[in-house]
Parts: C-alpha cells; sequence; structure tokens
DNA sequence: GTCCAATGGCTCGCTGTCATACCTTTGGAG
DNA sequence: CTCCAAAGGTATGACAGCGAGCCATTGGAC
C-alpha cells in the first residue's frame, strides 16, 4: 500500500523550470535525436514544443553553450548546432543499488514490450526503412559514437509501436540507463555481441514475429544488465 | 526522425502546478489508492511530496472538494477524507482513434511487462499477501465498486516488480486506459470473465512463471482493448 | 546592391508559486 | 478540567517564469 501511494504521491515537478529543460535538451542529443553538426529547432518552435518560455528556454541553451553541447549562430540559416565531437560526460560515483535495479527492470519491462509491439503492427514502408537504417548505423560505428546510435536503434524500435507515449516512456528509461553505462567502460567483444543481437531483433520485427522479437530484445538488455550489475554493484 | 523529437521535445510541464496537482489527487482517488472513507496524508506531509507548496495543495484539495471528492475536517484526527460514494466521472464525448491506440499499446507493453518482471522475481511474503488480497477484493466487488478494486490489483502486480519506477508508469497507463474505460458500460458477463483471468494471472506469477504471467495479461489486456475500440471507434 | 525573412539576443511588467509564519479547531492524555 | 499536539485555515513578501515586444545579425532572393 505505501509504495503505491509513494508512486502515486511522488513529485508533481521534476525540478524547476530551467533544470528540466536542460535535462530535456542534453538527453535529446544524448539520446542521439540530434545528432552531432545537427540544429535544434529554432527557439521560438522550441520553446513552444516544451511549453516553456523563450527566456526560460535561452536559459537552459546558454548552460548548454558552456557545457560545450551547443553551439549558437545568429542570422538568417542560422541557429543553435549540437557540436561535434560532444564533452565527454562526467563519470560520477557509485550507485545506490536500489536504483540500480529500479532503472534496469524499468527498460526490460518497456523496452520488450515495445519490441513486441512493433513487430505485431503492420508496419509501413517508412518505419521498416527507419529500423534498418539505424541497424546499419550501429554496426558501421565507431567506439565513441556506439552508445549514440544504439539508442537511436532502440528509439526506433520504440516509435514502430506508433505509440508517442510509450516512445516518450522508452526514451526516459534508456536515458536513465544511459547515464550508468556512462560509468561503465565500452569492449568491442560487446559490442559486435551487441549488433548480432540487434540483427536477430530488427528481423524478428520485420518479420512480425512478436514472440521472437520480445525474447530477443530481453535477452539482449540482459546482456547489458549483467554487465552494469557487475561493474556498479 | 520527427515522430522521436516529437516525444523528446513534448511538453516539459504537463500543466500548471494547481492543474497537475488535481491531477494527481483525482488519479489517486481513482485508482483507488486512498479508498472511500480513508484519509489523505496530512497536508504539510502531502505538499512535501508532491513537491508543491501547501498553497498550491489547497487550492486543489478545494476545487476536489467542490467537485465531491473528498470532505476536510479541522482539528487533532481531522484531515482530508475520501468521501464514499466518490461522484461519477462525467461522460465525456467520443475519443479519437489515435489517442485510443496510444494509450491501449502503452498499456499493453507496460502492464504486461510488469506481470513478466514481477513473477520473475523472489516476492516476499508481503508482496505474496497483497496479491492475493487484492485478487479477493476483485473477486466480491460489486459493479461499481469494480473498476477501483480492478485497478487496485494491477497496480499491486506492477508493485511486485519492486520498481517504483515501474509501478509509476503502468500508474499513469492506467489513469488514461479508466479515463476511456468510464465512458462504456461495465457488464457482469465481462467481469466475471475478468476475475477468471485475473486468478490465472496471479496463479503465474505467485508460481513464478513469467512467460506465462505474461502471456495471461496480454489476453486480459486485449479483452477490454476489444472492448473499448468496439464501443468508442 | 538592396531588401527582407528568419534567426538569436534582450528587456519589462505581470502572474503564479513558494516559503514562512501565525491563527483556529479539535479530541485525547494527564 | 486543563493542556497540548496535530490537523486544517489564513496572510505576506520574495522570486521564478511567462508573454510580448523590440533589437541585431545574417545570407539568400531579387
Amino acid at each position: 500500500m505505501t509504495p503505491l501511494r509513494d508512486a502515486l504521491f511522488r513529485p508533481v515537478r521534476a525540478g524547476n523550470a530551467f533544470e528540466e529543460t536542460v535535462e530535456r535538451l542534453v538527453r535529446a542529443i544524448r539520446l542521439g535525436a540530434v545528432g552531432p553538426g545537427e540544429r535544434l529547432p529554432a527557439e521560438r518552435e522550441l520553446a513552444g514544443r516544451l511549453g516553456v518560455s523563450r527566456v526560460t528556454l535561452r536559459e537552459a541553451i546558454r548552460s548548454l553553450q558552456d557545457a560545450g553541447y551547443v553551439e549558437s549562430r545568429r542570422g538568417r540559416y542560422g541557429g543553435t548546432f549540437v557540436t561535434s565531437p560532444p564533452p565527454a560526460p562526467a563519470p560520477g560515483g557509485r550507485v545506490p543499488a536500489e536504483d540500480l535495479a529500479d532503472a534496469l527492470t524499468l527498460r526490460a519491462a518497456v523496452e520488450a514490450g515495445a519490441a513486441e509491439c512493433a513487430a505485431d503492427r503492420a508496419l509501413d514502408p517508412v518505419e521498416r526503412r527507419n529500423l534498418l537504417a539505424r541497424l546499419a548505423e550501429c554496426r558501421d560505428a565507431a567506439l565513441e559514437e556506439y552508445r549514440r546510435r544504439d539508442s537511436r536503434l532502440h528509439l526506433a524500435i520504440a516509435e514502430a509501436t506508433g505509440s508517442s507515449s510509450l516512445t516518450a516512456v522508452v526514451a526516459d528509461a534508456r536515458a536513465r540507463v544511459n547515464e550508468l553505462l556512462d560509468r561503465i567502460p565500452l569492449l568491442p567483444p560487446n559490442l559486435a555481441h551487441s549488433n548480432e543481437q540487434h540483427e536477430g531483433i530488427v528481423g524478428h520485427i520485420l518479420a512480425g514475429d512478436g514472440e521472437a522479437a520480445r525474447r530477443a530484445m530481453a535477452e539482449h538488455l540482459d546482456g547489458t544488465a549483467v554487465l552494469l550489475r557487475g561493474f556498479l554493484a
């Protein structure tokens, strides 16, 4: 009973508008939704989308500039551009075991569910191409680009469910796990294994086999879960 | 690409602090976390949990009073109590097909995932008893209480995953679907069938059979999904 | 060469929200 | 019977965030 109330009476605001805006922008960049060299939406549009005033958005962008994530240029065809290469994330200290379990459980549930939903749906050609393109991106990614492209593939799978809410939840879950992954080394053998599993997952989704897609995704996620638990527990 | 950005650049705030607080409180009551006659946490504590000032919380409580959801009493051992019976929800009009699909997809993914996670975990005796108690509550629920108790059972399953984040996501998804369910009739045969399925789901969870629990939950959810699509499409 | 549309940069007054403190009511402890 | 702890009720000053408007810069269209 108490844990249920904890969940329902959790904070309405994760922080102030400025902090949450920074968080969102960093997340979009870290998850690869806006790649290096690409431009963010114009301030007026972005402020509207985020439901935040332009003043607040600009403060957030200012701190991303200071952190080296973006650079702004004025004038027509100007804008705010993601720098390449992006700054290395701060390593961070230990992680409470409970937080780790919470993040991994959330991700396991939503990503496996998303893979199954995506497979059980009739995908249009655009979605199919998107999946294959993201898969290819992962295949020939350099080490320092891998995490971002991996996230993009996983998010493409979430998108393929056709549910924007589910996509948002997967993005949240993934952002949390990525923060933890940044604290452990990324090894080439793991990467190769990951790519094999990606092939399988996407294959099952395109074939419309929900059960197999779910199982493959679960196994894939379990791999990184084991790594995380090993390094951080 | 655009749908991904839509998900990541979605609004930082769902509304102002007052509106979101009202939403939270109504949700807690509608999902049965605080049953008829029960007391909400004291204002000072609740404001702290929700991360909102007491002034704002009180405005929210005030509108719940006006809507007939709660009654406040002063003095020691006073507090804000959920009324019984609660007011009937406003029926509401048509639902865009896209919203319906979005809500159902989200729920299918997260609730099926939660059932599987719960089953694959070593449950402590408290959690096992909680599941059985909620199951029993559903079994002998009157028609007008059924929706609330059904939600409590489903949320108990989410709690059993041990992940508060996952519990919160399931609560969100369920609140959205409940809003839609309030627009269609609840028929005794459906209810009986639901209860049978509940037995199966909880049984598989207690037995630790994640695969079966997931499948049973998916089937169960599919039943109400079909009903919803039939009535609202 | 001139114009102009689109972009980032800046300012000001208004409103919502917060933190804090204090008041009022109530029922059990002693 | 008295007291007081815990709850809801109220008031106030400070500030974050907003909307709206204007300025400055830029590069292509004409």
